[in-house]
DNA sequence: GTGAAAGCGCTAACAA
DNA sequence: TTGTTAGCGCTTTCAC
């Protein structure tokens, strides 16, 4: 055969006319089937290596009713966070001999709903979803609903909701939102203000419950002026507001983007941090481990949330008897100290 | 039918059955086929409709040797401009009906080549990547040439090679490099140092050669003491030891993480960006984006290289006649003026 | 108008 | 030890 042949695909029948026998034999040969003869297993061994054989995934696929494909639907690609997760729900899944497609939601309800309805109809196995803002703010949840009715599996992590019985693995943002204040309280700073999100996000909630219960434990009143709510838009108008008419000498950010931002407001007005002002971020991303100064942070541990979603989901596809009970597996945060905070 | 009936996917063959007709006419009946009455179709589409059918995407798969899938194989995920890339891969193949699924090189030779051979069989119809550094260190590339040989279209993007022959899309790396420094010169600096990667990445390679192009046509000899290598493991010390060994006014980083950094070396020795000291960097990645001075950069413009990319591939891929001629495309950079550079 | 049959590439139960 | 057959879910040609 000449070197730039161009070498099509090989399938089994064609080996097998080549060799003359038939396509189960050649089959059962390539599987060391103990059926077959030595001397065939060898014969056919050798040439299908020697025409590069391989079989076809989708004819596999269609015969097992299994693709060895995961989708994995997040609401965006440009956070650090969820780029973590991927890589390890990616190094997971490869492990375990799986392929996963990522598929982007973009924060928004229909592309969410329609990448779940193109990737339901055999093209995969089962779910990793993390849900858009727009699916949170609907509350509707039919599309999860159905994969799950068809007997998918699905697995949520961090953005997640109780209406929907599925596996899940979640951050304990309450908890991590806790020690960072409790944190900065011990560190010296007695009006900690919070910026966080709107209120329909289900984990900027959890945050500014931690937050609150820190303070209430610390016995500091809270003020709910010194909690500002950012509405995407305006991030870095609505900072320079509380800046501007309040006074606190400690500062939690419920991501990384808010805490840069207001990283260079107290830079403008030449606040010093941490001796001025501490600040304390969720999300150890680049933004975070790269700012002057570098902030501390607490570690949501994005890379092993991933590896957990894939273990979940892989455990549950492979497992024998398919015992319906729901897992939630909690990933606990730890505050990585940095330099924009006092040591206590 | 009870409303939390699990309600296992439905085939064509069901509907059939249920409905006293062939598999043929539902399917024909199902696409409107003129062959069929409209009484019929009417039937079987409220039939359709009622059980909530979908045609398996695998058997359609096998039946006309398309998935609609594409893979993208990228050396890291966490990189930004790698993201960017993706999302723009994702905008234009999902418009265009096509599935994305992302492979993670790790920037290892392997893993790539086990990434291809896994995915070339069937599961996807074509590829784009980009080269893992261990590719570009070993400069082995049969699997693209086994693949490509196989009939399977391939655009590499951004990390390139010349040994093989296929469409793809690249940026002005030199072009960047060279307007970025002379930016600078305009805007008076004298001495510019480089912060570059090892010899074998090509991008490095491009940015070098712009660099050492600019200060050539400005009259500025070049001084190879001003340019540093990074091999990644002591991005900070070499960084440091350029600005404790070498004087200069102007600084060219071939990615954002070393401007970042020595953004950060120069805070420590009171240089003051840009009065003293201008920074460029390659990539606008979200650090330099919200580093302290913000970044001046050359953006690559990585969204438009994923679209365009995704277009190349899906147009080689639904072409009819397939005159087997290759294109590359060169995406230009623009340089970006922030706070790191002075006007000129 | 409708249906039977072949086939995409593979596996596996059953025959020989 | 090997081959035949049926079938995964679908499309499409060709009979009826």
């Amino acid at each position: 055969m000449c070197l730039n042949d161009m070498k099509k695909k090989v399938t089994l029948k064609q080996i097998a006319k080549e060799l003359d026998v038939s396509v189960s034999t050649v089959s059962k040969a390539l599987k060391d089937s103990p059926e077959i003869g030595q001397e065939t297993i060898d014969k056919v061994k050798a040439f299908a290596k020697l025409y590069n054989y391989k079989p076809n995934n989708i004819a596999v696929s269609l015969q097992n009713r299994k693709t060895k494909n995961i989708a994995v639907i997040i609401p965006e690609i440009v956070h650090h966070f969820f780029t973590k997760v991927i890589s390890g729900i990616e190094k997971h899944a490869n492990e375990r001999g799986y392929n996963v497609i990522v598929c982007l939601s973009n924060e928004d309800f229909e592309k969410e709903v329609i990448n779940m309805e193109t990737l339901a109809n055999g093209s995969i196995d089962g779910f990793i979803i993390s849900l858009s803002k727009g699916t949170q703010r609907k509350k509707d949840y039919h599309h999860l609903r159905e994969v799950i009715n068809q007997g998918m599996p699905l697995v949520m992590f961090d953005r997640v909701t109780d209406e929907i019985y599925c596996d899940k693995v979640v951050v304990d943002d309450g908890r991590g939102a806790y020690n960072a204040v409790r944190h900065m309280v011990r560190s010296g700073c007695k009006r900690i203000a919070l910026v966080t999100t709107e209120e329909y996000l289900s984990v900027g909630n959890y945050r500014t419950l931690g937050y609150k219960n820190a303070l209430e434990d610390a016995g500091i009143p809270i003020d709910e002026k010194l909690i500002v709510r950012i509405d995407d838009i305006n991030c870095e108008k609505q900072i320079f507001e509380l800046f501007r008419t309040q006074l606190f000498d400690g500062l939690l950010c419920v991501n990384e983007y808010f805490a840069v931002a207001a990283l260079r407001e107290a830079r403008k007005r030449n606040i010093d941090v941490p001796r001025q002002l501490s600040i304390v971020a969720f999300s150890d991303g680049i933004l975070a481990q790269n700012s002057f100064p570098r902030l501390t942070t607490v570690n949501q541990h994005g890379f092993e949330i991933g590896e957990t979603s894939a273990k979940l989901l892989i455990d549950k596809l492979e497992e024998v008897e398919d015992d319906s009970h729901y897992r939630t597996e909690v990933i606990k945060t730890s505050l990585i100290e940095r330099e924009s905070t006092n040591p206590v």
